[in-house]
DNA sequence: GGTCTGGAGGTGGTCGGACCACTTGGGCGA
DNA sequence: TCGCCCAAGTGGTCCGACCACCTCCAGACC
């Protein structure tokens, strides 16, 4: 079916993987290829684009680690749900590979972000996750297990992030607090006592979700992380 | 060869390519493969980890798309410079697949940054960055060719974007720019003739720019990109 | 001596085939 | 009819070979 155009057009433009990404991925766009559908064999797609199965496999293993396809073994290849989620996971491996002053940064645009969808979120939370909410932060404060309490932490903001309304923004907060980024951070800033000042900040955001009032919320959310965004800076820095 | 694991905390997690490509991450964070360095020949890699080429070849091209590794050919394979527009570089293709409400939420995200980027920008900004910034503009009213038109515009923002002083922003905001993004909107857009009013929202921003008044900055790029926004909104939704 | 050039070796890129691990679904037997 | 089991099909892994390209240096040349 693809016949090798002899002009020049199709420039033989990277490696033959890259083309196959590209191929994959305008399938996708132009609509050959729905969310959730399954694709053809491997053995199939490398007759079709006319390469190898190797080669069809690094493009489908590039594909997969950026959320786009999923694999399952003796099952076939799909296109995933094409979530905000599924796609924007890879957030995640930035974070994690980010240092120095690249942190820091990462940390400037969740306060930017954060603060506004707790502003949000202040606006259009339902009774619902405002419990979720409280739940989170009474669990919090009720056991000293650091684990523990990073894990509600991280609990807390997802679901203001998921009240907001906007599930992309929400997915891209949750890769800026993954877990080990959470984790370096905390390890060092917690040593220095500034549980309580966590609690007073986290009751201070709640205060006004509970008060449906955007404007506090804000700039609750911005004090949060700004704290630790100005820690993290004194360290990094001179 | 290497029948027998070395010890049992090798727990047979996953696939042989994704435990290979969570062996080089690990390598990136713990210090042992510095950024620009060069890696091993792909089939000492394959030696060292105890699996085939083929696996270790999927996992680096896994790590090449995420702008993480970059391989050339007949030289090896490198670690980029970790830059966070290697990284984020990922982040167009999140925009080229995303369609219907995710794009709105996209944009979203898009305004709340940029208004961000521009108030930075607008206090912190080089006379020479802001003469980059007259410049676009007056080649942007010049013409009235789209492409043109076009490219003088990503740059246009991609100057405000850096002179914020935060790469990670500038590159997320990149992504969120990315060509074919901005072209699938503008297509239907322009035909509308918002064409002027474009040129007073730039034009707006810029005197913001020049004034070095960070909230009417603010004010101009929200709404610029809230322009869209709210058009796009109307196309996707009822 | 310094410079250019050619080639050899090493590297990633591609290919084809083989086998294994797993899932699936239909046919066989109870 | 129901349940189990196995065969076919799928992705996962490995191997060996060859190709395209880059690098570097020995040797020729000026």
């Amino acid at each position: 079916m693809e016949d090798i155009p002899r002009d020049g057009t199709a420039a033989p433009k990277g490696t033959v993987t890259q083309r196959a990404i590209e191929r994959i991925k305008a399938m996708i766009t132009d609509g050959s290829l729905e969310p959730g559908q399954r694709l053809p064999t491997e053995r199939d797609l490398a007759a079709e684009l006319g390469i190898s199965r190797s080669s069809i496999r690094e493009a489908i293993r590039a594909l997969t680690v950026l959320g786009v396809l999923e694999a399952r073994h003796g099952s076939g290849i799909y296109v995933t749900a094409l979530n905000a989620g599924d796609l924007l996971e890879t957030f995640g491996v930035v974070a994690d590979l980010s240092r120095g002053p690249r942190l820091v940064e990462l940390l400037q645009v969740r306060r930017i972000l954060e603060s506004t969808a707790t502003a949000l979120a202040a606006a259009r939370i339902t009774p619902e996750e405002l419990a979720a909410v409280e739940g989170h932060l009474a669990a919090m404060n009720a056991t000293d297990d650091p684990e523990e309490i990073l894990a509600h932490d991280l609990e807390f903001h997802r679901v203001i992030a998921r009240a907001a309304g906007n599930e992309t923004m929400a997915a891209i907060l949750e890769g800026l607090s993954s877990r080990t980024f959470r984790a370096r951070v905390r390890r060092g800033y917690q040593e220095e006592g500034a549980f309580a000042r966590t609690r007073r900040e986290h009751a201070a955001i709640h205060r006004a979700l509970a008060a449906r009032d955007p404007e506090a919320a804000r700039s609750a959310a911005a004090a949060h992380v700004g704290e630790v965004e100005e820690w993290l800076r004194g360290q990094v820095g001179p």
